[in-house]
DNA sequence: TGAATTTCTTGCCCTATGACAAGCGTAATT
DNA sequence: AATTACGCTTGTCATAGGGCAAGAAATTCA
């Protein structure tokens, strides 16, 4: 199987030169995993990470109440991983699921670890890749304080229109921290204001 | 100067000796910041981390409105580090302040690097202390989502108590995600409870 | 195809929190 | 001591968004 221009795009990186990125890709696999599959549950250690090629994910977490919350979604060009449980080497407290059909190239822990050692620029790919994540994540958590729940609806739907229109309402709601009521009428004032 | 306990108990790690967390720790130098001084400000490019020894510091960034928003404190033990600029070599949106005097330990960016590639291990430390980041920044965006601002405050209350004794109310609030007012007024109401 | 189930919308009312403004205590400045 | 400044509290009122419940619409399944 050829590998994609998603996942090379992926692997690019300064330090990673051609024959190295390449070594890299080879060690990943396709995999599929159908509408609504769980590719990773709560309690389970994570031993591999998924590059999405076609599809959408989202990660979810799920509150004392019995309450799903989507942490994120993952769309084609994106790291489909549970970093804490990967690298930590521990039980996972979130919920990887498919929101749509998914296409993804795995590669397990063990082989990602060989390849970390091993390749030059690898673990400076891996930092960068993680410095990235963390500054999504910090501008999530500013965002939530700083803008109304419209606000953040609107970014959503200029960022990642795709999340808006794969995802179903509810999972969208919860990672905009509103009620699915409240994202419906947002949605329909929106819809109003063209 | 000798380094503390705190700065070998950061460089901790199962894949890194004592002859490699030494040769870290040599590469720090001992700094002081005083009581509101600017550790660094929005626009400069960070070339730099600190270890903090003792005081308090905190990131904050300046929304379009003026309005300046905690995103995260730094109590002894903790990195005091811009993420985004220090390794992705851009100026930061963010400033960092010293709360109370701080006394750090200061690490080059290119001492810093020089030694990730050269020191076996390294880059797993910086790989679980990038985890763990990326961790508790999951963890600040679910609360924000699950939590009441009381329940918020409670957590800090318990979690990191000095935070909630050395940094001025308006600072917590918006850390919290609050207004200085309704703060306030949580503050009244668990005063009340005892 | 029709029944069952899930997803989305809408109405009504309520509560947590924000906006603004005034007051108060403490500490530094003269 | 008076002055200023700062940080915190409190009052009044406004409002975004939540809770709950009834339908409507869409999807799934038998």
């Amino acid at each position: 199987m050829n590998p994609s221009s998603i996942l090379k795009s992926i692997y690019q990186h300064p330090q990673l030169n051609s024959a190295a990125s390449e070594e890299i890709i080879k060690a990943h696999k396709k995999v599929f995993f159908k509408k609504g599959e769980i590719i990773l549950k709560e309690g389970q250690q994570s031993n591999a990470y998924y590059c999405m090629e076609s599809g959408l994910a989202r990660a979810f977490a799920v509150n004392s109440a019995g309450k799903d919350i989507t942490t994120s979604f993952f769309s084609p060009g994106n790291v489909v991983i549970e970093v804490a449980s990967l690298f930590l080497r521990v039980p996972t407290e979130e919920n990887i699921e498919a929101v749509t059909a998914c296409e993804c190239w795995k590669i397990d822990f063990s082989d990602f670890q060989a390849l970390f050692e091993k390749i030059q620029g690898f673990s400076e790919w891996g930092r960068t890749w993680m410095t990235n994540s963390l500054l999504e994540n910090k501008l999530r958590s500013l965002h939530m304080i700083t803008d109304s729940a419209k606000e953040r609806y609107l970014r959503l739907q200029k960022e990642q229109p795709l999340i808006i229109q794969q995802a179903p309402l509810k999972q969208i709601a919860t990672y905009l921290g509103v009620t699915d009521t409240s994202l419906s009428r947002i949605r329909n004032e929106v819809a109003k204001e063209h």
